[in-house]
DNA sequence: CCATATTGTCATCGAACGCCGACATTTGAA
DNA sequence: TTCAAATGTCGGCGTTCGATGACAATATGG
């Protein structure tokens, strides 16, 4: 699965987490974090501290990959590319 | 490129930024976070929040992938499972 | 339905964040 | 080597984090 913000990590911790039949509490427990930490996590927190999602993710046995974006198999008709400097700057406008 | 920890995930960054020809500045600029920020994660800053992360990666044509880590290729003499109650125990200790 | 477990929210608090400016150090090219 | 660019470090500042406890709201099953 393609990551590309926040949100979508939360959901499929969310998603791995009731597939293994585990409790918020109980995975918080596991990776040492509060149960709200997750809470906020699954919901998209963006500010969510990296080493804690690395151990959420390694506590669900769910593994993690990079890799270069460039060879797109489809030339044409691909995912839009993202301008991520109107992004960043229409982020920046948000936050007022 | 498999992720395991925060370290790993800047040492990547780091290399792509530089195959790029991009400075330091010039990433933290267009991902709207201070110069300090990308040299502390480069550096493998483990409180470094996601949010920004994921847009160093997008900025760098990195894409992220997230996989079940069951299914091993190789059932015996695969990678070392890692007991990550030691881990959390370890690192809190760590912190002192 | 009711009882319980699970999830979501609120307020508090110390700690660490990320930003900035300024300076030290390292790197790379002329 | 020399010098400018790039990188690393420091202190200060306001903001937000994440842990905790307590409570409300929402599933879940008996």
């Amino acid at each position: 699965m393609q990551i590309r913000t926040p949100l979508e990590l939360g959901l499929i911790i969310r998603d791995r987490r009731r597939k293994l039949g585990l409790t918020q509490a109980e995975l918080a427990r596991r990776i040492g974090a509060g149960r709200q930490w997750l809470v906020a996590f699954e919901r998209g927190k963006s500010r969510a501290e990296v080493g804690l999602v690395l151990r959420a993710l390694s506590a669900l046995h769910l593994s993690l990959t990079v890799r270069p974006d460039d060879l797109p198999l489809e030339p044409s008709d691909g995912p839009i590319p993202v301008d991520i400097h109107a992004a960043v700057d229409a982020a920046k406008k948000a936050r007022e």
